[in-house]
DNA sequence: ACCTGAACACCGTTCAAGT
DNA sequence: ACCTGAACACCGTTCAAGT
């Protein structure tokens, strides 16, 4: 039977979290598929389309409603469902970094956080700077995360530092439950766009 | 004469500013200074080892100490210190997020962030947490400004929006003075340290 | 419409051997 | 100590030709 689009993409996710992204090529993928590795360039103009397909699968769960509530346990709830999201795949945070999205489901993760922002009385014209700053972390953390679990040596990070406050505070970081930090950082953001709430429109 | 390890690094970061990190290999950069591209495998375990190394040299000004002020003027400077670093070299922001570098540059700015927060009264469980948050803020910026100089397509982002507080949102977003963007960010995610600086250790 | 076969123009890395 | 020469095992992409 026939290959189609949405196949091709979801043998690359399977291929991605047996090997990681750096060992998914297009001639592996082919074979995986049954097929010759040209034969892809029918479905893909080239590898970044593909790659930017397989971004939009992986953050498809932030085109859900979020539940009902305050806006920012909302915007909470979409910055863990995208670090969820990232963390489903392996190197999910680097495939979604590496590709600026214009596909359906990064945009209306965009769309909706943004109107929750601006509802709650957020001026327009920063409400996409903040949501942007907000993904920038998340992206980020994960990223990183990702790559902890990738490598071993990151407990050597902080290991040259002399004894002191700031040794304490690299180790409380790389050694952190990842979980805890990351919603400490949600929560930073949160209190930021918090003080700008009420601002007047520039 | 002879080819030493900074004179790599320093022709790898002019054929980056040439030709961007996607054009970046070995054998271009071996030519480049008159080698065999086997040599370069003396002076390097592989290429990731050279990003790095390239990485920690972008990032040199963060080892330079802040001018005297207030903890969040020192902190607002690193910030927009990291960001000139990063945009100095062509795809600057991508080669150090690609790279988890422990070298010497990296580590004194992580080193002098968080001990001004600790100074200021932030708690030392904490300030890597906060210190991490802002970076990931600060490389995502600038990878999306640099992409932005590298595509064109950008002002169709919001294209297919329907008229409305959201498009206006996503357009002020894309067309933003990144400057001005950049800055706001930062003093957003200031606002966040600020409301939890005299927190008690948890 | 969808894919094969085969080629083109590259890669990173290794390693004996040279100087 | 520092590099050459040559090879190994790959890549992404194109494109005439097949079905």
């Amino acid at each position: 039977m026939q290959l189609r689009r949405a196949d091709v993409v979801a043998g690359a996710l399977i291929l991605l979290d047996a090997e990681g992204l750096d060992a998914l090529t297009m001639r592996k993928l082919a074979a995986q598929l049954g097929v010759q590795a040209g034969g892809l360039y029918w479905h893909f103009k080239n590898k970044s389309a593909l790659l930017g397909a397989m971004a939009d699968e992986i953050v498809a769960p932030l085109a859900a409603e979020p539940a009902p509530g305050s806006w920012d346990a909302q915007l909470t709830e979409f910055g863990h469902r995208y670090r969820q999201a990232l963390l489903s795949h392996r190197d999910g945070a680097r495939v979604v970094a590496g590709t600026y999205v214009t596909e359906p489901n990064t945009v209306r993760g965009g769309e909706m956080t943004m109107r929750i922002l601006i509802e709650a009385g957020f001026p327009v014209e920063r409400a996409g700077w903040a949501i942007f700053a907000a993904g920038y972390y998340v992206l980020g953390h994960c990223i990183e995360e990702q790559a902890q679990l990738a490598e071993g040596d990151w407990a050597e990070r902080g290991a040259g530092l002399p004894d002191s406050a700031l040794k304490e505070a690299f180790e409380t970081t790389i050694r952190a439950r990842p979980e805890e930090r990351f919603a400490y950082g949600m929560e930073l953001i949160l209190d930021g766009m918090r003080a700008r709430l009420g601002e007047a429109r520039p």
